[in-house]
DNA sequence: TGACGTTATTCATTAAGAGGAATAACGTTA
DNA sequence: TAACGTTATTCCTCTTAATGAATAACGTCA
């Protein structure tokens, strides 16, 4: 028997660009575990410089900074969420919560 | 004020494979509505090629033939949907307008 | 003041997808 | 049997996205 699913993507925007979906919640994840946009980019084995523009593009659409970038001094830099940018994440972790279940419920209906 | 929305994408897949999207839903309209798939193709600004896979890979897919083709005859040949190709087109977009409800409930959220 | 490890930026190459052009194949109809 | 308009298929080009390499800039600390 063939088995039917409905599957889907979401994503947060701002005034209709894109701003942020599960990709990017995993880099800010991994930037407050790790301390440093070099090591979350390789992590999640992403090449540094995408990762850096994503990140200049959710603070340059954000009303406040999600990433504290920091560069030179001890430890050569570094990287950090700011409050409203770990704040962001819990959010987003909820809607896509309630998208898993949106889905399953579409799935079963099929 | 910035303007925060959630927005997404959804589709069908059958058995991990990407069966139905909302441009495949509008090919499968326009294929009922013109009974060609080129005029189906060329009035959504895509190319035959692309609609032509389109077609065939949902065919494949489905349990059952949803888009007849019948090439040669009256007219050339023609394209038309099965009755199981109807009756997924309403199931869409039933699916379709629960997911805008549930995307502008979590846009209210934000 | 030099070393360090990070952030910041540019450049060139490669990979993949989209698209158009061209043509074969088909079956009815006049 | 020739014309017609469609389906069916192949091939090549072009554009765009992804990738990696290389290097500049920075600020602390020994």
């Amino acid at each position: 028997m063939k088995k039917v699913t409905v599957n889907g993507r979401i994503w947060v925007e701002i005034n209709g660009e894109n701003f942020l979906g599960s990709g990017r919640i995993e880099l800010l994840e991994k930037i407050e575990a790790l301390g440093s946009l070099r090591k979350a980019a390789i992590s999640m084995g992403l090449s540094y410089r995408k990762a850096y523009y994503a990140v200049r593009s959710m603070n340059e659409l954000a009303p406040a900074l999600l990433v504290e970038l920091k560069q030179g001094g001890k430890g050569g830099g570094g990287a950090k969420l700011s409050k409203s940018g770990r704040k962001i994440v819990i959010k987003y972790h909820q809607i896509a919560h309630d998208f898993v279940i949106f889905l399953t419920k579409q799935s079963d209906v099929l």
